[in-house]
DNA sequence: TTAGCTGCAAATAGTTTGCAGTTTT
DNA sequence: AAAACTGCAAACTATTTGCAGCTAA
């Protein structure tokens, strides 16, 4: 792991490439889009809108979540962040990360985590050969699952899709 | 591939399978739900509730979708189905391949295809391994891209993920 | 200036749920 | 008979959209 900066100044450089794609795009910078992509980059995971809209309105008091759902769009069409559609969970979820992983999600607590592995590049190569598809490279991989925590609490009670948490 | 028997008796012979599953898990065998699991295996791919709805309704003119809702769910919960959430498409989808695969999506018809290799079952290990969890056995996995006759047919102008087809 | 953005409110729509009557076992 | 299921309609809610006023460039 390459932990050379600390988490705040690295979180201010991504913040700082969003603000420039936004411009490079002919994007207009406003405060509450700065402040959107400050949310998204210091939720530090994959965070849904409503958790995003909670987190600016501390400095945007009135901001308005149309105005969060538009802003994370225009994000997402730049490519800079990719939409996780997590089944049983009500709210979208987004990752900063766009590099091909895989989110790993808990049916139980909810939790989601990144994983990465050469096998994630071998089944892209694989699935691209054999279907002739010309796929995307910021591939949203998700798998389910019981986390290493909800599995030594026992709370995997139940099998199936169920939504326990968020 | 193993194609020994006609499509028909194929259908057939899975129909059977999930309404014995049915009557073993202690729910009852209505004609509506017989008639919902022949139209999710002839379906032949990865029908939605309302693809489903619309080819029962040929038999049953009266069914609610609140029924097809529901029916649905169950064979989720007895693991004989899975669900696809898949991005930017409107309605849930539903896979009958339950064993570890790949689903390809097209970012531009909206077309859904199951992939096979053998690096599903190495990417689930290694995130098995990695990540501690207890990863479920079904994995929909969900890969986006474009489709060999869309790439052909130059559709694909676009590179976000707006929502075409479907 | 002026095209684009914000915020408010209303609309959209897939899915879920409550309930009364019906049916399988 | 009893629990389960169906069908209808109403409810739910995340997300989208229209529009008037603001604002970054």
């Amino acid at each position: 792991m390459s932990n050379l900066a600390p988490a705040s100044a690295r979180y201010e450089q991504t913040v700082q490439r969003f603000l420039d794609e936004l411009e490079q795009a002919g994007k207009r910078k406003t405060p509450q889009r700065a402040a959107i992509c400050r949310a998204v980059v210091e939720s530090g995971g994959h965070p849904t809108v409503a958790e995003i809209y909670q987190r600016v309105t501390r400095s945007f008091p009135m901001i308005s979540q149309a105005t969060v759902y538009n802003t994370v769009d225009t994000l997402r069409e730049l490519g800079l962040i990719i939409r996780l559609d997590i089944a049983n969970h009500d709210h979208t979820h987004y990752d900063v990360v766009t590099e091909p992983h895989v989110n790993v999600v808990c049916r139980y607590c909810g939790a989601i985590i990144d994983v990465y592995d050469p096998s994630v590049d071998a089944l892209l190569e694989a699935v691209a050969g054999r279907s002739g598809f010309s796929l995307s490279p910021e591939a949203g991989l998700i798998l389910y699952g019981i986390c290493p925590h909800c599995l030594t609490r026992g709370n995997h009670a139940r099998g199936d899709g169920s939504s326990p948490a968020e």
